[in-house]
DNA sequence: TGTACATCAGTGAACGCGCGTTCACTGATGTAC
DNA sequence: TGTACATCAGTGAACGCGCGTTCACTGATGTAC
């Protein structure tokens, strides 16, 4: 072996960078082997092609998304507490991973459809968190799905807006406002 | 003449539906031309270019989308009616106008950065009705970006996880739920 | 009414371009003896 | 240690393809006299 294995990660973190800044449909083969210092027909050792490759990144980037979501919502704390350290740990990714979260976002249309719906999927770690607080009784019941999807929309919109520009400034700073604004929804 | 001037409208339609069936990118002008029972040069005499007409559809029907919203805003009925109205009206356009919603969705992240920030923005419209509505002291006054932000993501989120099959039904029949949510969280 | 001409929506064929991908090859590095 | 060979990451050149777009042309329709 002349070289450590870490060509391949290489090339996701250019592609997923690259994929996050102009779209997958917008960045050529050729772009990606350029960031990465290498020629184009290189990356067809690390890849079976363009589509396997983004399509790698969203299922494993969604996933890990999911991994870190239900380790903050994991536990027996309080449904509140719980509820902060999730939305908490939204903000702090969406200010810190910008690059994942700018991809997900951006490519969601073209993947999401066939995304498993496991125990890593995100808004599954969600929903089964706000199912759990009903069955508690910490909150009223209602249905659980579309409230799940609504305390991800009051966080996901603003972070979107972010990227556009709309909003300025960081999520972090307005954890507290958001995490407030969830918890009311949901009471 | 020999024709009405309903080509152009033609076109649109057909258009925006198969941008929302399958995105901008992957549509050609053949595809489109195809869909209106005439053949690709002829597109190029109601149309600069693909782009043009992408475009065009997404600033027109960004706006537009911005006139009904707010046309359901306007007037000195108090906050909670007005905010009711609002979200019902979000509700049916996405149940009604599915391609137009989809589409919107699927191009936003090639298009919004270059819409103006006008009185027709749908953003801008909900934000100004916010904020007069802090100002009244119909609700606390809090950051009303932020507000005006989550208050769509709650709508926004659920509806956007219809279109892939993530909840199932019509967004009308939640529009209480939604509208109660949305209600608290303003609170 | 008949005829000659003007108009213009619509098209067939072709254009250059950049794309994803393939493949025979290179040449530096590691191994065997 | 020196030499012959095996390995394999990396590449230059080329491929076919579908794309957006152009343009000279067609032919049905409307108008003038």
């Amino acid at each position: 072996m002349r070289e450590p294995g870490g060509k391949r990660e290489r090339i996701k973190q250019e592609a997923i960078r690259l994929f996050a800044e102009r779209g997958v449909e917008a960045v050529s083969v050729r772009d990606i082997a350029a960031a990465c210092d290498m020629k184009a027909p290189n990356l067809y050792a690390h890849f079976a092609s363009k589509e396997a490759l983004a399509w790698d990144l969203f299922r494993d980037g969604y996933a890990e998304y999911g991994d870190i979501l239900a380790a903050e919502t994991a536990g027996t704390a309080p449904f509140r507490t719980r509820l902060d350290r999730l939305m908490r740990a939204i903000c702090r990714l969406h200010d810190t991973d910008n690059d994942r979260f700018r991809f997900l976002v951006m490519t969601q249309h073209g993947y999401l459809a066939n995304v498993p719906r496991d125990e890593r999927n995100p808004v599954e770690v969600i929903c089964r968190a706000v199912a759990s607080a009903m069955e508690a009784g910490e909150i009223p019941k209602r249905e659980p799905e579309l409230m799940a999807l609504a305390v991800i929309g009051i966080i996901v919109q603003p972070a979107t807006a972010r990227l556009y520009g709309r909003l300025t400034g960081g999520l972090t700073e307005r954890a507290d406002e958001l995490v407030a604004m969830a918890w009311r929804a949901l009471s």
